[in-house]
DNA sequence: TCAGGTACTAACAAAAAAGTTAGAAATGCG
DNA sequence: CGCATTTCTAACTTTTTTGTTAGTACCTGA
């Protein structure tokens, strides 16, 4: 239990990670778009742990304007049945989420 | 996704969930003990945070000195997927631990 | 020449989470 | 009486996490 608290605790890993999930490939800016609310430091301070514990891939093109795409790496996949029940989750619960 | 991370965010959250889905009901005294390196503040802090949230029952028993048991709730049980899926996310990291 | 676009970085501030320490309540027992 | 037991509170400090703001690099195209 202890690495999967370390590997995924931080406001924002979840959420980018089942963005990724869903959406495949995605660069930076669209990853600044989808997580609402998230400042540019934190998106790329989680990107950056997220890519040194190795569940995402990050893809640099040499270009300028510079392009960057993130994904999930194939260890970040083993996560999918873990991000899926946990969304479900919230489905099940979205009372909760209105109630307070 | 949001609503998981409301619910489970807290850094003792997991392995305290992860005991009591292990063992069944457990005292307070002994969930401190299992959880190793928890404060008794943060201990019953997340305790009520997991029993607000509904993932947790307290029965309390009216002796002298005093007896709590917590136990899953029904809404508790419906983590085990997710709980079972993480702490086998570790078997498959254990290099991960070690190496760091 | 010079603004425009993109993915960052760095320095500092604020807020949130976690840790520490001391102690309360109530009863049984020697 | 005085002490032990067990669950839990409260006040305070420290640590960790998150937010804010400003700025960089590089090429492109007007």
């Amino acid at each position: 239990m202890a690495y999967a608290i370390s590997v995924l605790s931080g406001r924002w890993k979840l959420s980018i990670l089942g963005f990724l999930l869903d959406n495949g490939k995605l660069r930076y800016g669209e990853l600044k778009r989808k997580v609402i609310g998230i400042s540019e430091k934190m998106l790329i301070n989680q990107l950056k742990e997220l890519e040194k514990d190795g569940l995402i891939n990050r893809i640099a093109y040499p270009e300028v304007p510079p392009r960057v795409e993130y994904e999930l790496s194939d260890k970040g996949k083993t996560l999918e049945n873990i991000l899926v029940l946990m969304s479900s989750l919230g489905e099940e619960n979205v009372d909760n989420r209105i109630k307070t």
